[in-house]
RNA sequence: GCGCCUGUAGCUCAGUUGGAUAGAGCAACUGCCUUCUAAGCAGUAGGUCAUGGGUUCGAAUCCCUUCAGGCGCGCCA
C-alpha cells in the first residue's frame, strides 16, 4: 500500500524535477489518515517541500497532482485538500487482490526484510540472582520479548541475552543472609546482616540446604563455607529466575556471566585495551577511564584504591564482549532509575569505536502495583514484595503481557491487581483475542452446517464484499505492514497492541452487524475469506507481542 | 544545585516522529441475545493537551519560562 503510493509519487517528481530544479528526488512521507474521509493513504510533501521550492504549497500539490493523473495505477481517486495535502483512494481490486494474496502467502505476507542481514541483540531482565522476579522485571521482561519477536519478524538476526552480576558484594549478601538463616535454624544464633536479604525465599533455601546437607556446615564460619553459600543460593535463584520466566513464556538464547567474564580474563584485557588508546589514567592510587572526552559528566573509577574492581570495571568488559561478537545493533532494556548509567557505556562503546547510533537504551518505568487502587509497599531488602510468580498466578501471562504492552515502556505504570483479575471480562487482551476465537468459531460452524463452506481462495469472487463495513475491515488489514514497519523502526511494541484492538473493534462491529454464513454460497464464500484474512493478522499481531491466540474462549 | 523522564476526558493511557475536526478503554447514562460465542454491538455525555511565551503554511508534538510529580547525580552494586 505504502509503496504504490511512493512509487507513484516519485515517478511524477521526475517528471517535474526540470521544472522545479530539483537536483534528489525529495523524501517521501505517507501517512493512514485518522478520518477514512481523507482517502486511504496520504502525504504532506507539498507542504514539506514548498519552502525550499519557494512556491505555495497548494500550488505544488495540483502540480503534482496533474503529474500523478497522468499515470496508470491502482487508484480510484486523488483528492487535494487543506493546505496542500493530497489523499490516495485505492480501487476496491487493489484491496481484493491484496487479500487474495495474503490468503495465499499467509503469516510470510506481514514480514519484511528491514533486519535482512542484519545482527541485533537485545539484552533485557537481567536481574540480579538474589531474589525473585517482581513486576518491574515483568515488564522488561515482556517488552523485550516483544521486540525480540518483532525484529526477528523484520529479517533480523537476533540474539536474547540476560546478563547474570553473579560476581559482586549482593550476591556475596545472599550467600551470607542463606548462610546466617542456617545457622539460626539449627540453634546458632548468630546476628542477621544489617543489609541482608529478608524474603521468606532465604528460609527456603536455608531449609532445602539442611535438607540435604544436614548440620554439615553447623558452626563453621562464612570463611569457610560461604563460597558454598553463595554459589547454592545465587544458583537456586538463578533457577527459579529462569522458570518464572519460562512459566510467563520468555526464553533466552544466552545468559552471559559476569563471573565468567573475570575468570576468562575479559575485564583485564578490556581495561589493557583502554590502557593502550591511552583512556585510562592513574590518579589518588586508582584507575579511572576518561570517559568525559566521550561526553559524561565525569571521570569514572574503574580500579579502587584498595585494588578491586568497581562494577563498571566489568561493565566495560561486557560491552566490550558485545561488540566483539559482532552485532550491527546492540539494545539494552534497563530500568528507568539507571538512566544515568547511558553516557559512560555510551562511553566505552565509543572509545572502541563502536559507531554512535547503533547502542538503544530503551527504558523501562518503574511499576505501581495496586490491589484496589492502594498502592503496594515493595522493598526488596526487607522482603516485603509481590513477585512476578504471584502476579502470573493471579491475573495470568497473557493479561500481564498484554497489559504491559499497552504503555510506552518509558511512561509510568499502575497495574492494579484486582482491576487486571476481576474486570478481566473487559480486559482489553481478551477483547482481541476474543475476535481471534470468534473466527474460529466461524469456521467450526462454516465446516459443520456445509461441507463445502469454506474459504476457497482459488474459486472466490471477493468482488461481492461491497459493504462498507466490508472494505473498512479489507483496509484495516493492510495497515498491519505499515503498522509493523513503524513498531521496528520505532523499536515500540504497544503500537502493535494499539493496532490490535482497532481490528478487533472493526471486526466486533462487522460481526454484529453480517452475517457470515448465509445462504448465499458465494457472498459466504468471500466473508469466510476476509474472516481467514482478519484472524491471520490477528494472530500474527498477537504472536509478536507474546500473547496466545485461543481457538475457544 | 545539575541532569533525565512525566504532566492529554472523572480514572488508566494512546496520539503514526510537525499534519486535517485531539482518540481508546474503564467508570456514568440509553438501547440490542429464538439466528455464526453478549468476554460482544449501537448510541449519549465527557477537553484551556499543566502554565506563559517563541519558531511556521500548521504545535499535544520542536525551543525557552514557570509550576507539579518521579528518578538519578559514590573509589556502592
Amino acid at each position: 500500500m505504502k509503496q504504490e503510493v511512493i512509487d507513484t509519487i516519485s515517478n511524477a517528481i521526475k517528471g517535474l524535477r526540470k521544472q522545479w530544479g530539483l537536483s534528489d528526488i525529495p523524501r517521501i512521507d505517507v501517512e493512514i489518515p485518522k478520518s477514512e474521509a481523507h482517502g486511504d493513504i496520504f502525504t504532506t510533501l507539498a507542504m514539506s517541500i514548498a519552502k525550499s521550492l519557494k512556491k505555495p504549497p497548494r500550488k505544488i500539490a495540483e502540480e503534482l497532482l496533474a503529474e500523478i493523473k497522468k499515470q496508470e495505477g491502482p487508484f480510484e481517486k486523488f483528492e487535494l485538500a487543506g493546505a496542500g495535502f493530497i489523499n490516495f483512494t485505492f480501487k476496491k481490486e487493489y484491496f481484493y487482490q491484496a487479500l487474495e494474496k495474503l490468503l495465499n502467502e499467509e503469516h510470510s505476507y506481514l514480514k519484511t526484510d528491514i533486519g535482512k542481514d542484519k545482527k541485533i541483540q537485545i539484552e533485557f531482565v537481567s536481574a540480579n540472582p538474589t531474589g525473585p522476579l517482581h513486576i518491574g522485571h515483568g515488564r522488561g521482561a515482556a517488552v523485550g520479548n516483544a521486540l525480540s519477536n518483532i525484529l526477528a519478524s523484520a529479517g533480523y538476526d537476533v540474539e536474547r541475552e540476560y546478563y547474570i552480576n553473579d560476581a559482586g558484594v549482593q550476591v556475596k549478601l545472599l550467600g551470607q543472609s542463606v548462610y546466617t538463616r542456617y545457622q539460626q535454624m539449627l540453634g546458632n544464633n548468630i546476628p542477621f546482616p544489617e543489609d541482608g536479604y529478608k524474603g521468606s525465599y532465604i528460609e527456603t533455601i536455608s531449609d532445602e540446604i539442611i535438607k540435604k546437607a544436614g548440620n554439615k556446615y553447623f558452626n563453621q564460619s562464612f570463611e569457610e563455607c560461604g563460597d558454598f553459600f553463595t554459589n547454592y543460593s545465587y544458583k537456586t535463584m538463578l533457577a527459579d529466575i529462569a522458570k518464572d520466566l519460562r512459566d510467563f513464556g520468555i526464553t533466552f538464547d544466552r545468559w552471559q556471566s559476569e563471573m565468567e567474564l573475570y575468570e576468562k580474563g575479559k575485564v583485564t584485557d578490556s581495561l589493557n585495551t583502554l590502557h593502550d588508546k591511552k583512556f585510562l589514567y592513574e590518579r589518588d592510587s586508582a584507575l579511572w577511564f576518561s570517559s568525559t572526552r566521550f561526553g559524561d559528566d565525569k571521570d569514572r573509577v574503574v580500579v579502587k584504591k584498595d585494588g578491586k574492581y568497581t562494577y563498571f570495571a566489568s561493565d566495560i568488559a561486557y560491552h566490550k564482549d558485545k561488540l566483539d561478537r559482532g552485532f550491527d545493533t546492540i539494545i539494552a532494556l534497563w530500568g528507568a532509575d539507571h538512566h544515568g548509567y547511558i553516557p559512560r557505556i555510551n562511553s566505552v562503546l565509543e572509545a572502541f569505536d563502536f559507531p554512535k547510533g547503533k547502542f538503544k537504551v530503551i527504558l523501562i518505568q518503574m511499576v505501581t502495583l495496586l490491589r484496589h487502587g492502594k498502592p503496594v509497599q515493595m522493598s526488596k531488602r526487607a522482603g516485603e514484595f509481590i513477585t512476578l510468580r504471584e502476579v502470573i498466578d493471579e491475573v495470568g501471562a497473557d493479561t500481564t503481557k498484554f497489559i504491559f504492552l499497552t504503555r510506552r515502556p518509558d511512561s509510568h505504570l499502575e497495574f492494579d491487581i484486582e482491576v487486571a483479575k476481576e474486570q478481566s471480562a473487559e480486559n482489553p487482551v481478551f477483547y482481541v483475542q476474543y475476535a481471534f476465537a470468534r473466527i474460529s468459531s466461524i469456521f467450526k460452524q462454516a465446516t459443520e452446517k456445509m461441507q463445502d463452506a469454506r474459504c476457497k481462495i482459488q474459486e472466490v469472487d471477493l468482488s461481492v464484499l461491497k459493504e462498507p463495513d466490508e472494505l473498512s475491515l479489507i483496509k484495516k488489514l493492510f495497515q498491519y505492514p505499515m503498522v509493523f514497519e513503524g513498531t521496528v523502526l520505532s523499536f515500540e511494541p504497544h503500537r502493535i497492541t494499539y493496532y490490535l484492538q482497532e481490528l478487533a473493534k472493526l471486526f466486533h462491529s462487522y460481526y454484529n452487524k453480517h452475517r457470515v454464513i448465509s445462504d448465499d454460497k458465494p457472498l459466504t464464500t468471500a466473508r469466510l475469506c476476509l474472516c481467514k484474512g482478519v484472524q491471520i493478522v490477528l494472530e500474527e499481531g498477537l504472536k509478536m507481542l507474546g500473547v496466545s491466540a485461543p481457538e475457544r474462549m
